[in-house]
DNA sequence: ATTTGCCCTGGAGCGCGCTCCAGGGGGGAC
DNA sequence: GTCCCCCCTGGAGCGCGCTCCAGGGCAAAT
């Protein structure tokens, strides 16, 4: 399952289910429940009267934040960590410190990978001319 | 302990002793050994009479290549599975069918980590804003 | 009324990639 | 000799991030 953002969805009046909002952020139903279980998300699920839960526009837009991070390799005790401090107001400039120190773990990684990429493509390369020339 | 790749390193006549070769590479010892029991290594390592493995140029840049493999995100199965098939000669294009292969994989990963980064950065940028401004 | 399908919970299980440990063996420095 | 440090093996343990399961419920469709 591929994780993927679906900005402009369709939400209907009494939200999305557990297995829609899956789909629609392109997690799995046990993910999500995982996601809430260990605090990743802004507040509990809103649950319908059956107990069923129930997501909605702001709920999608905050896990599409923790696919970007999951996505980027933030942990997820950091991820957790950040949506508490995410859960009082006042401490914006806290946010921005802590997705900036990642944006730099992010391209520090971005780096490394073409780095690795760059000699692959080297083997690549000595394969190439080895294979067509014999 | 991060890995790395050091080309040009002196190595002694009778080789270098697993922790050389761990410093070397940049992994650890508990690592090397548990790459050559899992089948990562071209062969087995050299044995000195004590029972020792020793290291060589050309264990050195095999493993240097794992670096680069798992540094991309390869898992240990698909490594074994190429260490397999570079045991033998005349199978050149199948390992570049791999290579190839595992190319693309990295693209689109690096892709995909563009992506959420680009996210990121709206977001930091977002919070920069509210900050500066209040 | 029964079937079907998705939902719930708590908890166990799993695959991966190491990492650590016990128990033991050189082998060089002092 | 005797430290001390690094090496050996086999096997257990661990942290992570899910993933699955049992046992049960609601509710719309047939």
């Amino acid at each position: 399952m591929v994780p993927r953002l679906e900005p402009d969805v369709e939400i209907p009046h009494g939200g999305l289910t557990i297995g829609e909002a899956a789909a629609v952020c392109g997690l799995s139903v046990d993910t999500l429940r995982y996601y809430e279980r260990e605090g990743l998300t802004a507040l509990p699920a809103d649950r319908a009267p059956s107990g069923q839960r129930r997501y909605f526009a702001q709920d999608l837009r905050w896990l599409a934040g923790i696919v970007m991070l999951r996505g980027t390799g933030m942990p997820i005790r950091d991820i957790r960590a950040f949506t508490e401090i995410c859960r009082y107001e006042g401490n914006e400039a806290e946010r921005l410190a802590v997705l900036e120190q990642h944006r730099e773990r992010v391209l520090e990684q971005l780096n490394e990978t073409r780095n690795h990429l760059a000699a692959i493509e080297r083997k690549i390369d000595f394969y190439r001319k080895g294979v067509s020339s014999s």
